[in-house]
DNA sequence: GCCCCTATATACCGATCGGTATGGAACAGG
DNA sequence: CCTGTTCCATACCGATCGGTATATAGGGGC
C-alpha cells in the first residue's frame, strides 16, 4: 500500500481525537468551534480537515470513541445476573462516569439530542439510532428476566428499560447542572429503593 | 407618567415575547438567532432592541413568561392531598407539556442548562437558582406529607424530590428526542408503578 | 401649523463561524 | 540530486453572528 510516502504527520490522530471529543463533550457539537477543536486537539486548521474530514465527520468518529470507550459498562450491565443487578450497575456506571473530575460532566448523547438545530439533524438522527439500539439491548436483557421469573410484576420489560433509560438521562442533566456526587448517589440509591419487591 | 408620547409602536409586546419564548424553546439560547428571532416576532431588529434590550434580556423575560405559562403546573401539584397524588400531577402535567403538538417539545430549563456554552454563563447559573427554588418547594411539601405520615419509609422526602425531578428531567430528554405520547404515557405508568406501597 | 419624542426601516459594524487556497517544509523512490 | 507526494503554516474566503448608527415616519402637546 501506500505505507507511508510524502512528509510523515506530526501528532497522533487517535490523541487528536481524544482530545476532540473532550471538546465536544463539554460544548456540544455547535458549542464547539473549529478553533476550540484545533487548540485541543495541538493541530491545526488544515491538518483537522486533512485527517477528519470535516466537522461533522470529526464529531461522528469523537461518538464512536464516547461509545466505544465511555459508555462500554452499559454492555457490561447486561451481564448481570438479575434484573435488578442490571439496573444497578446501569445506575452505578452512569454515577462513575457523571463524577469523574478527569472528564466533563453530563452525557454527549444527551448534550447532542436536546436543543433541536437544523444544520445537525443528521447528528440527532445517528444518535437516537444508538440510543433506540442500546435501549432494545436492555429490553432484551428485561425479556429474558421476565422469563426467568427474575422481574417484577405488572410491569413490562420494554417500558422498565425506558423508565431506566429516562432516569440516566435525567441523571445526565443534572450532572450538567453541576450537580455533586453526593447528590447523585443519593439518586442512585433513592432509584434503587424505589425498585419493586427489594 | 411618559403615558404614550411620541410614536406608538405597532406590534404587541406581550404577544411578540411568546413568539420569541418559542424560538428559543425550539433553539436553545445560542440556537436562536436574532433573525430568526426578529422574523418569528414580526419585528425588525431595532425594535427589539429597543424593546427587549438585548438577546439575554429578551432570554431572561421569556424565561419568565416560561415558568409563568407553562411551569404554573409544578406550583397547582403541591396542592395535591397525598404525595403520590403530588407526584402523579407532576409526571401528568409534564407529560401534557411535552405532549403539546403545538409547543415544542422538551423543557426550556433542560435545553438551557445541558451544553456548557461560557457567554451563556449567567443565564445557565439562572436557570440553576430557579430549578433549585422549584425543587426545594418540593421536597418542603414531601416532608410534610412525611410529618402527616403520608410517605414511603426509608426515603428522605429531599432525595425523593431530587428522584422526581430527575425523572422529569429525563422526560424532557426522551420528548427532544422525539418520543412518541404513547411511549413517554407509559414512562409516567411506569414511574407511578414504583412509587412504593401501590 | 409647529416641536418634541419615539418607533420603524435600511444599512452597516467588527467578530467569528466553517472551510479552503497557497506556499513552503519534510519524507520516499528514482 | 531531482521529483513526487504528503503535511504544516499563514492567510484568506463568503456567510452569519450579536448589536448599532442614521435617517425617516408617525403620534401627542402647544
Amino acid at each position: 500500500m501506500t505505507a507511508s510516502r510524502g512528509r510523515p504527520r506530526e501528532f497522533d490522530p487517535a490523541q487528536a481525537l481524544a482530545a476532540a471529543l473532550e471538546v465536544f463533550w463539554r460544548r456540544g457539537y455547535e458549542g464547539a468551534s473549529i478553533s476550540e477543536l484545533t487548540e485541543a486537539m495541538g493541530i491545526t486548521r488544515p491538518s483537522l480537515y486533512a485527517c477528519f474530514g470535516n466537522k461533522e465527520s470529526l464529531f461522528r468518529q469523537a461518538l464512536d470513541l464516547y461509545e466505544r470507550d465511555k459508555l462500554c459498562y452499559m454492555q457490561t450491565a447486561l451481564e448481570a445476573p438479575t434484573a435488578r443487578g442490571v439496573a444497578e450497575r446501569l445506575l452505578r456506571g452512569t454515577l462513575a462516569m457523571q463524577c469523574s473530575d478527569t472528564e466533563p460532566q453530563g452525557c454527549l448523547g444527551v448534550i447532542s439530542t436536546v436543543g433541536g438545530v437544523q444544520e445537525a439533524e443528521s447528528i440527532r438522527e445517528e444518535v437516537l439510532a444508538r440510543r433506540a439500539s442500546s435501549n432494545a439491548a436492555l429490553a432484551e436483557r428485561f425479556a429474558r428476566a421476565k422469563q426467568e421469573g427474575d422481574f417484577p410484576e405488572g410491569i413490562e420489560p420494554e417500558a422498565m428499560s425506558c423508565y431506566l433509560y429516562t432516569v440516566m438521562q435525567g441523571m445526565a442533566v443534572q450532572a450538567s447542572g453541576g450537580a455533586s456526587r453526593e447528590s447523585l448517589e443519593r439518586l442512585v440509591q433513592t432509584t434503587l429503593a424505589m425498585w419493586p419487591g427489594r
